[in-house]
DNA sequence: ATACGTGCAAAGTATTTGCAAACGG
DNA sequence: CCGTTTGCAAATACTTTGCACGTAT
């Protein structure tokens, strides 16, 4: 759980998008490993916070083309826990990928994920005729700590 | 599925506001009937630009602000389908809730609940001992007539 | 050399807020 | 009457775009 962000997803990210034509440019690298260091999503503004913090000053607008560019390649995934900020995660090549519980009072957000959950959203799917492709499941509440 | 959304929701609803308080104006009863007719989420500009159609003209900002108390009140719920733009819609009493499927091709957006979802959901949110108060499940993929 | 990448500032959306006038009880 | 509701316009928050310049290949 902690700063590692799962393997390699830094070299697999910066292999795509050299497959893609892309050019190494400071803004990009900054915020691919910037990424790679998280394990949950962050906002553009928290991600361009995050490097003026350590000093790799990019511009906002880079940031965004940049998440815009691995949202394609799909390299990040968008995630929407409301109040109408997207937020950004890497996404792991494998296709496994967690879900968010977010506290209502104090803010805290974790993430889980639950095979179970999973298989009723494939069945869901199937039975509808769709060929899914992605899927957001947010769940709001109140943690255990603030449960009173 | 048609233009009813369901029993009562409309009576429910002012029955709730008069409770809180809320006197009764124009805008609001506008937006409200409005609400009622409908069965699938509807961003605030769509409720306006449906309303001004029935040349019922209410400021953007009544809506957003009946908008706004009517989540409060629980008497609406707030989809998030991506895009950046927040969807409103009608919450039954019961707690009765559905999801959405939402296609990627023709923007199709389809309702659909299932209980073993909703187990599944209640058990994840136990399981981390949160007390539950709303989720959110989208899923994004290609309906049986975009798949080609 | 040439096309791609980047930063800045300006432009766009979606949503919220301040305020004075209209209105309900 | 008095406090709520409303519409307008201005403000805000987030995100995208235009453009001139820098840089990788």
């Amino acid at each position: 759980m902690a700063a590692v962000g799962q393997t390699g997803w830094e070299e697999h990210a910066r292999e795509e998008l050299r497959r893609a034509g892309a050019r190494t440019g400071g803004a990009r690298d900054a915020v691919v490993a910037y990424l790679a260091a998280q394990d949950c999503c962050l906002s553009a503004q928290e991600l361009f916070d995050g490097l003026r913090t350590e000093n790799r000053t990019v511009g906002i607008a880079s940031v965004y083309r940049v998440l815009e560019q691995l949202a394609e390649l799909r390299l990040v995934r968008r995630v929407d826990l409301g109040h109408g900020v997207t937020r950004f995660e890497p996404a792991h090549p494998g296709g496994e990928h967690h879900h968010h519980l977010v506290c209502g009072s104090c803010g805290k957000v974790e993430t889980f994920d639950d095979p179970g959950l999973e298989r009723a959203l494939g069945r869901v799917a199937g039975s509808y005729g769709y060929a899914l492709d992605d899927h957001d499941v947010v769940l709001h509440g109140a943690c255990s700590d603030c449960r009173v």
